[in-house]
DNA sequence: AATGAAAGTGTTATGATATAACGGTAAGTT
DNA sequence: AACTTACCGTTATATCATAACACTTTCATT
């Protein structure tokens, strides 16, 4: 949210309809959504190309661990995001890594190698899932 | 490796084959090697189930940005393991996560989080693949 | 306003990754 | 032997993602 670019007409309705659903989504799912479907996008390529914009933008992220997509719930961030992702009702958490990937540039560092960016997906259980037992 | 768990014939071959080859491949990329074909290994499925067995063993890891298996190059490790990706040779560097993934608990946690593994995937550029520009 | 470059789109087809369902086999336990 | 568990082969199918092509929209430049 909050960048000021112009969406196309497709961009804008991927973006909403991830948004609205709150947690991660398949590109399919997205294409399942009637809200989506009526709005004319029929085809997976199209729901794609759309992703593909609002990632380079930093409006979503991708959950490598799901192949899905997400909403990013912060503002835009220069730190790679990363997600807690519950097992067992799914919901995903993203967490910033202002610290989290100072250190771990470093480590790599140590190994000779120049990090560009990362992936950190963490599973467990949700705060409402564990106290459900 | 180390493990002393009888392995069957089919989970020997795929081990060998990603031992052998040194970096990450995928479940196709085995099925397409000679050295397996002729153990008579055929299908997806054959190779998926040896990969399954081999994961759960902690002898083969999954790398989720390149949808690859690749050998674990350390003892058997209770900490998740974490990986350092190139992006210009697509070797991998595996690390442990002894101090980091400890820390990644600990913030889990404080959102309430009961962290119970993690993917973490560093995409930059090897010594080597750096130092060539 | 005309021109031209860049980005976006629709459509069809195809490629790449992963699992379901079934019946059968091998090996260990009692 | 009877039972259990893991494993296996085969076929079909589900799921995820991109290639190729022709066309349109957008927008800055002239
Ligand atoms: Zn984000
Ligand atoms: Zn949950
Ligand atoms: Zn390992
Ligand atoms: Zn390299």
């Amino acid at each position: 949210m909050a960048k000021e670019v112009k969406l196309t007409r497709n961009q804008q309705v991927v973006m909403a309809a991830l948004t609205d659903a709150g947690q991660p989504l398949s590109a399919y799912q997205i294409l399942d959504l009637e809200v989506v479907r009526d709005n004319g996008l029929k085809a997976p390529l199209t729901i794609y190309r759309a992703l593909e914009k609002l990632m380079a933008l930093g409006q979503v992220h991708r959950i490598e661990s799901l192949n899905a997509f997400v909403a990013c719930d912060h503002e835009p961030h220069a730190e790679p995001a990363a997600f807690m992702i519950c097992q067992d009702c799914r919901c995903t958490i993203e967490f910033s890594t202002t610290s989290l990937s100072r250190s771990i540039a470093r480590h790599a560092g140590q190994h000779g190698f120049q990090m560009a960016g990362m992936h950190l997906e963490v599973s467990g259980h949700c705060e409402a899932c564990a106290s459900a037992h």
